[in-house]
Formats: C-alpha cells, sequence, structure tokens
DNA sequence: TAAAAATATTAGGTAAAACTAACAAAGTTA
DNA sequence: TAACTTTGTTAGTTTTACCTAATATTTTTA
C-alpha cells in the first residue's frame, strides 16, 4: 500500500526540492554537496535523486554543474515549503509545542498532509490570534493552561517518545 | 534520511498491527486473507510482514495458524488507533472537512505525528465543543463561516490535489 | 471421501532510496 | 604547475516493501 499515485512525488523527492529552492535563496546556489549536509545524506545519493527529477523535469541539471529549480520544480517545492510553514506555525502558535519539536513534527507531516487540510489550520492560526488570544487581557495564558488542564480520560500509553 | 530509530517501526508495519487489532476486534480473529484485503496488499506481503513483526516480538503467528497480538504489539497498535481517532475527531470537528477525507488524511498523517502533539489536538477539539461551539446560539455555523472566509493573502498554488 | 475452492506459503523478482568504495574533475595553495 | 583538497560521479550493495507465479495446506461441498 502507501502507492504513489501517478504525478505525486514521495517524500524523499519532495525534501530534495525543498532542500534546493532553500539552499537557492540563503546560498544563490544549491551544490550537490549542500543538498546532501541539508538532507543528512551522501552525495551519491544526491546525484541519483537529481537524476530523477531531471527525468520528471523538475530540476535543469547536467555533470558537474549547475543545479536549478525548473517552473514545475519551483511550484512544487513552494507547495511543500507553504505546508511547513503553516504546519510550523500551528504547532508552536496554537499547540504551543517548543519550537524544534514543531520544526520537526512540521517536517514529517508536511508530505501527509493535503492543501486544503493545510489552508483550514491557518485559518485556525488566524483565528486564534484575532479572538482567543485577544480575548481580556491574559488570552494566550488562558489557553495555555487549558493546554495543560487534564480533561476527560484520554489517556494514551504512548511507548515510543519523548515528546 | 528519514532514517527509523532503533525501536520505531515503520508506517507500514504500524499499519499492519493496526489493521490487526481492528480486524480482532470485528471479526474475532484476523486472517492473513482478511489483513491482506484491509491493507489493499497480496497475501505474500501480509506474510513477510507477519514474520518481520513476529522477529519483533509484537505477533504470536505460526504457519498456517492463528494471529493475534501480543501485549507489545497491542500497546504500539493502541497509540496508533488512537493516533488516529484524534486526527480524524480535529479534521472532522474542527476543521470540518469531509468525513472521506479526513479519514485518508488522518491514515497518512497518523504515522508521523508525536503522542504529545496528538494529545494537544485532543484538547483543541474540545475546547472547541465546550466554548466555540457553545458560544450564543450558532458557534459552529458562526465557525464554519469564518473557515470558509478569504483572511491575508495565503494564495498557495497546490498543483497536485483534488481536496 | 474425493474434488473443488479458499487460504497461506515459498521462491524469486522489482523499485525506491539509501549506502560504501573507488575514481574523476575542479579548485586551492605552496 | 604540482600536489592536495574539495566536490561530484559511477558502480555495486543493502534494506524495505511490495509484487507474481507456483506450490502447499486447509476447508468446504458434492
Amino acid at each position: 500500500m502507501n502507492k504513489i499515485a501517478g504525478n505525486e512525488l514521495s517524500a524523499s523527492l519532495e525534501d530534495y526540492l525543498e532542500a534546493i529552492m532553500q539552499l537557492e535563496k540563503t546560498n544563490r546556489v544549491a551544490r550537490v554537496s549542500d543538498i546532501a549536509r541539508y538532507l543528512n545524506v551522501q552525495m551519491p545519493s544526491v546525484t541519483g535523486a537529481l537524476k530523477v527529477l531531471r527525468a520528471k523535469g523538475l530540476v535543469n541539471y547536467s555533470r558537474n554543474s549547475f543545479i536549478s529549480l525548473t517552473e514545475n520544480g519551483k511550484k512544487i517545492a513552494s507547495t511543500v515549503t507553504d505546508k511547513h510553514e503553516s504546519l510550523y506555525r500551528f504547532l508552536r502558535e496554537v499547540l504551543l509545542l517548543p519550537e524544534e519539536i514543531s520544526r520537526d513534527e512540521a517536517c514529517k507531516i508536511e508530505h501527509s498532509v493535503g492543501c486544503e487540510t493545510v489552508r483550514r489550520l491557518v485559518k485556525l492560526v488566524n483565528f486564534f490570534n484575532l479572538y482567543v488570544f485577544k480575548t481580556k487581557k491574559h488570552g494566550k495564558l488562558w489557553w495555555k493552561q487549558f493546554l495543560e488542564k487534564k480533561l476527560l480520560g484520554n489517556v494514551s500509553n504512548c511507548s515510543e517518545e519523548r515528546n
């Protein structure tokens, strides 16, 4: 299962596009070694991914030379980045999770969440900023306390994790 | 990247555990063919997964015989199911997404979301039910309209999807 | 109970996405 | 410019998670 339908990209390939866009933004150019470092993979993995992305028409790239996103590649990369940022804001500003966890979590979820969901999530963030956090004097504090309060018997025994 | 740390299970293996628990609940027993149908895979894939899960001490299983979750397997399966249900409720009750999309989306996200996040998500659902939806007469309607309203210039060009 | 159907397993294969080791090309520096 | 370093590629391997085809086992039914 978990099949990848026709035009959809794997989480991994999405990550490469995102990395390239990010590196272009901060470093002017994205090199194989930068991408590798950014994504915590070895260089041959990058070369391999670039060939796949080129075959899909998402990057311009040729041996030992520059890498850039095509129009199409840019479009996908910004969709993913947008999901990432929206999720991050939701986790950070509404669920009030710590920065690092919000970042990590956004990274993982960004590949499995749909656009409409993200759009609504952004609305939710706006709602909190416009209404909940503006309530009386201490809206945000009140919400923080509400989050910490025990409500109903939701006892999930989360074996695995640190968070 | 996307490495699976020591004790963590892949999304796929989590799905098998979840399926087995679900089938045990509704059918009394989970058979290879049931699991295959449930997860949309072929039977040999199930046999293979069962061997891996057995090696990890998560299912009791022997050739041509019954399948059941061990204590440990049950624990993990219910954590996943719990994540699924909480996500579903959030998507359905707060973001007001259609049933089917909420279900699909929950299915995909359940493997990448942490326990603490889910716990807070549940609080958020409670908050909406206790406060937002109880506001005046038409709390829920008001929220629905808020969700539909255009706010700020969040124009993401979501090429891919249907939702 | 023998034949047919359903269920399960084995064997072998494929594809994605990573890896290492070895080599090649480019850039830097002495 | 020769030697060294950094960067990038190729070739080949591994792991995960699927698949099909063939075979084996169990259950049902005529």
